[in-house]
DNA sequence: ATCCTCCCCTAC
DNA sequence: TAAGGTAGGGGAGGAT
């Protein structure tokens, strides 16, 4: 409301997001409004911008840049000349309209000499150089060891005394003294590993969500560390593997040799620099004009990409359907959905049956063509958890058993050349084909699974797993078998699969395509059938069924324990975990296998060196009472595990989870949201192809709705906004992003697919991501409704906004079918009205609700084309001054925002001390053990977000002086170098709007 | 207190 | 080449 309705906002001051938020909105000092009321008219608000007044008039007199990083270090003006040295307030303040506003981000000429100022000061602030400053190096390389390493392999000995700042660098602010620390103190920890993972407020305030991951996203993350079987004790446990099936296994006749690997590759395959000069700025700079141009965006590849991507960007109109038609994750997602209408259309059914087979004495006769006895309350509650075993790869392997013994994986890549059934087998593959390869590999068999290969890796990380692996060369598996993806037939077994289960149990709950829970204790209790009987039939139907995939089951009293016994049960078998047996099972089960605990969260754990639910448990007998007194059991855990992790409601289930408590009963729960997305492929020139791509989503968004029958008054726009220029490794993916998104509730249902354009389109806007720097786009829909129940809801809701007054809503719906009264169309050409904007495209709409109702008249006329019969253009004349703004965040925000959290290092602020403790660090361990580098990671990240740039790279300089002197240079220190540079650049980008000048 | 917005995380 | 979607749970922090 605040964004969409406010003229002016009255701030003292604002926190960072909000400064980026709303760094094209009026925000002026309260003064504004005093004086105004003083000289009984409405002031100029500019003097007032309290983001331009703390700008200039702290940095007028030197006429610097804000945009310039390191003015309070430099003496030089050098950097201080650009004329462009105020972001504009407010959109209707550009005069003309800023091209450069549009080509975002607009650097200001300050930055690249803000570089080389910045260059010369680390150059010359050698003061943390190990080599070239004879003291400091000293006093770094003759540091005592720490003893070698606990863990935290970071020491947390005391720190040393502050010492002197090395150089103006170390402003006297830095150098609060850091409390003594014991690394028993387990209060103590909490209060680190908040700060490490980013817990509580002491984070920047821009949240780099790529860069608290390695990699973006699961399917990603998936790749770097193979997870190792879970070690659960099975003394206990009641093993109950049916025998595989004995498959016929036809020799392979297609496996080809390739060549020698080639070397891993590291690097986008093509770089920026490649591609024709006006193609590929490392860094976009404003331009005169965006051309629009039959050339791809920057750095897409070499001609054959850069064909393939001008067909195949967001750009492109067309794209979106074959995209959603390639798109696997789209249709797992969609198929999930379909399958769950179906089995709540079942469920419906069953109830009407039961209904009209009437009687209580009757009341279950018959479901899904299976006989169901009265059931007595089941004693004991046995769900199952069916998951079909390799999905994608099983039902390529039906139609080619040849490739059985094979590691056979499912991705898109045809991998020319390669191993694609269209190739012909006795040509090799072209040189380094999959080992190129950004394809992701969505299924994989269990031959290739046995050399490390996973779901989610990259093709070409997959065949350099393989062609390094002697265990593969000596088994002849030199070759990955790429086979293509065949939707229709996994909808087909999927379907197959659904149809058996029904029939063979009492409730179900749809998980996704080839997966379910399934309730089957009435059975079990009324017919005397057993548990693991019903589960070798169910296993036995599917196999024959659908011709030959192979479904693993796992048993339990309760959902979770189901769903752990199938990892014990795959490939292609049973485990059952007996109630009395769940506590020995879980003791030893790796936290990770827990449903929710994911990457972060398995992090986070991992850090407090909890590994299994054994030792989770354990946590609150053995430690809550020392931190919560007389709360212990239960609640300490809770607050203990909230607290350092998350907070109540996972520390609750955690809780539970890791003691094998799960009471969740099976449930197929309407949706609540419907939406679309795309984030690969997105790559736009101008803005105005932005607008038609969201149209494009928009169609596609309400088409779904439409489907479900649904509509929904609550729209979010979610955008990516990448952290790097060139492109990504993976071919056309989004790299590294920063996340966006703005919703609005409507005070009625989006009822016409315009109308959710509209909307998202200023939200989109809104949200001012400029085309260049688009990675990711998507627009969802919730608060939703029945569609046939929300004719009757809309009048209600009409007349019950608090929000808007009646006679606003009618307007509002005129207006949308285009039926503003031609009396007050005809006011608005009055010249001095009229002359307020050039076009009613330049008008912020957004803001009209919040003015007086005569000017919103106007305005809302305006709006209007005369002629009603007229269509809305497809692609609008994009809003002048609403263009984004992407210009690299200004030394502006230090004074108005808030006063960041000093930025830490397990409690070390100073120069010397950080150093210090890198020194430590580099003696301490042979190895850099990821979460310290990861903790280092986060620091310098955080010390950028602070403006403390120039301290940020001298103390990479003296991490690289560290690794080159006191570690030789290993390879494993040296990667971690590589990420900590990454880190510091995108931390750069965001924040000064250039790359980290590093040349060591 | 409770709700809302803007995220992040997780699962397939 | 390559198709990194989608929905739900939940938390932080601000608004009401």
């Amino acid at each position: 409301m605040l964004t969409t309705r406010c003229t002016h906002i009255i701030a003292v001051s604002l926190t960072d997001r909000k400064i980026e938020l709303w760094k094209n909105r009026r925000i002026v000092d309260p003064q504004w409004i005093h004086d105004s009321i003083k000289a009984g008219k409405l002031l100029p608000w500019q003097k007032y911008g309290i983001i331009q007044k703390s700008s200039a008039s702290l940095f007028a007199p030197l006429n610097s840049s804000p945009n310039k990083p390191f003015a309070f270090t430099s003496s030089s003006s050098s950097a201080a000349t650009s004329s462009k040295s105020l972001i504009p307030q407010n959109v209707s303040d550009i005069p003309e309209k800023s091209v450069a506003l549009r080509n975002p981000p607009a650097i200001p000429q300050a930055s690249s000499a803000s570089a080389s100022s910045m260059n010369s000061l680390v150059s010359s602030s050698s003061a943390s150089s190990f080599a070239q400053k004879p003291t400091l190096s000293s006093t770094f390389v003759a540091a005592q060891k720490p003893p070698p390493n606990p863990k935290p392999s970071f020491p947390t000995v005391a720190p040393s005394t502050p010492q002197k700042p090395q150089s103006k660098i170390d402003l006297p602010s830095q150098e609060s003294p850091s409390p003594s620390r014991s690394i028993l103190d387990i209060a103590m920890e909490i209060e680190q590993l908040k700060r490490t993972v980013g817990i509580g407020n002491t984070t920047p305030t821009i949240r780099l969500s790529a860069s608290k991951r390695p990699v973006y996203s699961p399917h990603i993350n998936n790749n770097s560390e193979p997870t190792t079987p879970t070690k659960a004790p099975t003394r206990n446990t009641s093993l109950q593997k049916t025998p595989v099936m004995p498959r016929t296994q036809r020799p392979a006749t297609q496996s080809r040799i390739p060549p020698p690997p080639p070397p891993m590759n590291l690097q986008p395959s093509i770089s920026a620099q490649s591609l024709p000069p006006n193609r590929a700025p490392s860094i976009p700079v404003p331009v005169a004009q965006p051309v629009r141009s039959n050339v791809p965006p920057t750095g897409i590849g070499n001609r054959e990409q850069t064909e393939f991507a001008i067909k195949n960007t967001t750009a492109t109109s067309g794209f979106l359907s074959k995209y959603y038609q390639s798109s696997r994750l789209s249709k797992i997602s969609n198929w999930k959905s379909d399958l769950r209408d179906y089995v709540i259309g079942l469920q419906e059914d069953q109830r009407r049956a039961e209904k009209a087979a009437a009687g209580p004495s009757n009341p279950r006769s018959r479901r899904g063509g299976a006989v169901v006895p009265a059931p007595a309350a089941p004693t004991e509650r046995v769900i199952m958890h069916i998951d079909m075993d390799c999905f994608f790869a099983s039902v390529a392997l039906l139609s080619r058993p040849e490739y059985k013994s094979k590691p056979v994986v499912i991705c898109h890549s045809k991998g020319t050349g390669g191993n694609f059934e269209s190739s012909t087998s006795d040509s090799p593959p072209a040189k380094g084909t999959n080992s190129y390869s950004t394809s992701e590999i969505a299924s994989c068999n269990y031959v290739a699974r046995k050399y490390g290969i996973k779901n989610g890796m990259l093709l070409g990380r997959a065949q350099q797993l393989l062609s390094s692996s002697p265990d593969a060369i000596s088994a002849g598996h030199t070759a990955i078998i790429a086979l293509p993806y065949e939707f229709e037939k996994y909808d087909s077994i999927s379907k197959t699969l659904y149809a058996i289960l029904v029939q063979e149990c009492d409730e179900i709950q749809v998980v996704s395509c080839d997966e379910a829970y399934i309730d089957v204790s009435k059975r079990v209790s009324t017919s005397g059938v057993s548990a693991l009987d019903i589960a070798g039939l169910i296993r036995g139907r599917v196999e024959r069924e659908t011709g030959g995939c192979c479904a693993s089951i796992g048993i339990g009293d309760c959902m979770l324990v189901a769903r752990v016994a199938t990892k014990k049960a795959k490939p292609d078998g049973v485990f059952w975990v007996q109630r009395g047996e769940v506590e020995a099972y879980f003791e030893g089960l790796n936290v990770g296998d827990l449903p929710g605990v994911g990457y972060v969260l398995g992090k986070q754990m991992e850090e407090i060196g909890v590994k299994t639910c054994g030792e989770l448990r354990a946590i609150s007998v053995g430690e809550c009472k020392k931190l919560f007194g007389d709360v212990n059991g239960e609640l300490g855990f809770i607050r203990l595990v909230g607290g350092l992790l998350t907070n109540l409601k996972t520390g609750q289930k955690l809780y539970q989870f890791c003691r094998g408590i799960d009471t969740r009963p099976l449930e197929n729960k309407t949706r609540q949201s419907v939406g679309a997305e795309v984030n690969w492929g997105v790559r736009f020139q101008t803005m105005d192809e932005a607008y038609a791509f969201v149209r494009e989503l928009s169609q596609e968004v309400h088409q779904r709705m439409e489907k479900s029958g649904v509509q929904g008054r609550h729209i979010t726009v979610k955008v990516k906004k990448k952290l790097y220029d060139g492109e990504p490794t993976k071919f056309l993916g989004c790299g590294h992003c920063l996340d966006f998104s703005k919703s609005k509730t409507l005070e009625a249902s989006v009822i016409d697919e315009d109308r959710l354009y509209r909307e998202a389109l200023a939200l989109f806007k809104e949200l001012g991501v400029g085309a260049l720097d688009l990675r990711g786009v998507g627009i969802h829909v919730s608060k939703l409704v029945n569609k046939s129940a929300n004719m009757k809801g809309q009048t209600l809701l009409k007349f019950t906004t608090k929000r808007k007054s009646v006679d606003a809503e009618l307007d509002q719906e005129t207006d949308e079918l285009g039926l503003v009264e031609p009396a007050k169309r005809a006011r608005v050409e009055e010249p001095d009205r009229a002359s307020l904007f050039q076009s009613a495209s330049q008008i912020d709409w957004s803001m009209v609700d919040g003015l007086p109702e005569e000017i919103r008249a106007e305005l809302m006329a305006l709006k209007k084309p005369a002629n009603k019969a007229q269509p809305q253009p497809v692609v609008p004349q994009p809003r002048r001054g609403s263009i984004p703004k992407c210009a690299p965040l200004t030394l502006d925000r230090i004074f108005v925002a808030k006063p960041a959290p000093v930025p830490t290092l397990l409690g070390r602020s100073s120069f010397s001390d950080v150093k210090q403790l890198l020194n430590d660090w580099l003696y301490s361990t042979t190895e850099p053990i990821e979460t310290d580098t990861l903790r280092f990671r986060k620091y310098l990240r955080a010390l950028v977000h602070n403006w403390e740039g120039e301290k940020c790279l001298n103390l990479v300089k003296c991490f690289a002086e560290g690794v080159q002197l006191v570690r030789n240079n290993d390879k494993l220190w040296k990667e971690a170098l590589v990420q900590i540079k990454e880190d510091v650049n995108s931390a750069f980008m965001v924040e000064y709007g250039h790359c980290a000048n590093m040349i060591f």
